[in-house]
DNA sequence: CGGGTCGTTGACTCTCATCAACCCTCGTGG
DNA sequence: CCACGAGGGTTGATGAGAGTCAACGACCCG
């Protein structure tokens, strides 16, 4: 077992622990449960729009981002997934995907096969709750995202956007005290928020410009937190932080 | 016990029956949870953000609908609820509400303590199961709510809820086959598609001269539904009508 | 009858999309 | 080692879709 999967499988467990009394059988079932290690390329399908997964993956290393297709081929990303992350539960508990799992980077996933996964949700009503948890707070994300693209204009969408990069990367252990790097290219930027690349690019610019921002490549460094999070509007309350660290 | 709290109940039974095996200690756990009938006004909260929420809802008559605010004032709605819906079941599971619920019109709800919901839950894991369901479908229409704000344009914008009101009220009972009454005023549609009212207003008359819906002060016709649904990009998939009705 | 809420319409403005050119970087292969 | 091409990012010119401001009309209720 890589040093990183026990990080991972061990901050989950500390991160369920926090939303119910587990008890020892809690854990062992959580570390029972079979999985295959699978090492995929930038760009490769988790789940695909129609059809019905047959496994659910926790994210190791790397990122991955769930999205949609309208009739006319435009992209809209729904969300961004970093390691920890419990990709496609709800794959397990509904019959047909409604959106695609891509990876966005070169990742590890564990893949736990969706009956195993039923089978623990029904034995240990604790640990389902604790899971149950983890698709509330990414239906809480989702939201927030309805009000990025809906209310906020292209300046506030992009600010707040790396607010919420910033949040979740941390958590991750993935960012430093000076910024962090983001891999993900204007044009996904532009899916995520409902703007074109050309406008993610002028606004950006803005952005650096307005001191808000620095870049260097695709690593962002926020230079006053604060002034970054009022330009968004960034209210950290429907991450649901007290679920996830303590 | 009224008429409809009864039907309300027997519906989200079979509903719940689709989903898991129960048994009848399920289905007499679920009708042994205490509750406390109310009825509200039309604007009256059930929810509000920031706060931590003592009871879930059942409606059992009537509309409400999830807001948020941002910074500056601007509304966003993110869901509405029609008669059978649970709404707020994550108040029982996440310790802050990120969001506000309030009631659209008069209302009835069976109100229940988040603790006894919790318990119920850890009891009976396959009906935790079967109510988790509700809120990953919850959490499918958000991310198509994404895709409506993100991708489309006015137009399609509203034909694309429009659809959603035609389907989800026909399951709620709440439509003929002529079409519904929608009791939310253009100000709540600009809300929930992040327009203004304004152009709300220009785009139903643009929708009704093309033929599209008629009109006749609140209640919604669809003389060809294809043809909506084109206009919409509308695919009920991500209702998972499957799972909330055979 | 008067006042409030809701919806419609017009005139004007502005943000963001579109189209297009050009740049940089990096990997590949001759 | 350089040429080439692809992917990603920046910039400019122009246009369209939606916002803003304002007036007015319809309806409902006290």
């Amino acid at each position: 077992m890589p040093d990183t999967l026990q990080q991972v499988l061990e901050r989950m467990l500390r991160r369920f622990a926090l939303r119910a009394p587990l008890v020892q059988q809690d854990r062992d079932a959580l570390f029972d449960l079979p999985f295959t290690l699978r090492s995929l390329e930038p760009g490769q399908w988790l789940i695909r729009e129609g059809n019905s997964a047959t496994n659910s993956a926790l994210i190791v290393s790397g990122l991955a981002y769930r999205h949609k297709s309208t009739i006319d081929g435009d992209r809209q990303i729904l969300s961004f997934h970093v390691p920890g992350d419990f990709v496609d539960l709800e794959g397990s508990l509904l019959s047909v995907a409604d959106h695609t799992v891509q990876t966005l980077t070169q990742a590890e996933l564990a893949l736990v096969p969706v009956g195993a996964l039923r089978q623990l949700m029904t034995d240990r009503p604790l640990l389902a709750q604790a899971m149950w948890i983890d698709t509330l707070i990414d239906a809480a994300v989702a939201r927030e995202w309805i009000v990025n693209v809906g209310q906020r204009d292209a300046r506030g969408r992009i600010a707040h956007i790396l607010c919420e990069f910033a949040c979740r990367l941390r958590l991750a252990g993935l960012s430093g005290d000076d910024g962090y790097e983001l891999p993900v290219t204007q044009e996904h930027l532009a899916d995520a928020t409902g703007l074109t690349t050309v406008h993610v690019s002028r606004t950006l610019m803005t952005l650096e410009r307005e001191g808000l921002v620095k870049r260097l490549k695709r690593f962002i460094a926020i230079p006053d937190w604060e002034k970054l999070k009022s330009a968004a509007g960034f209210n950290e309350l429907y991450l649901h932080l007290d679920q996830v660290s303590a």
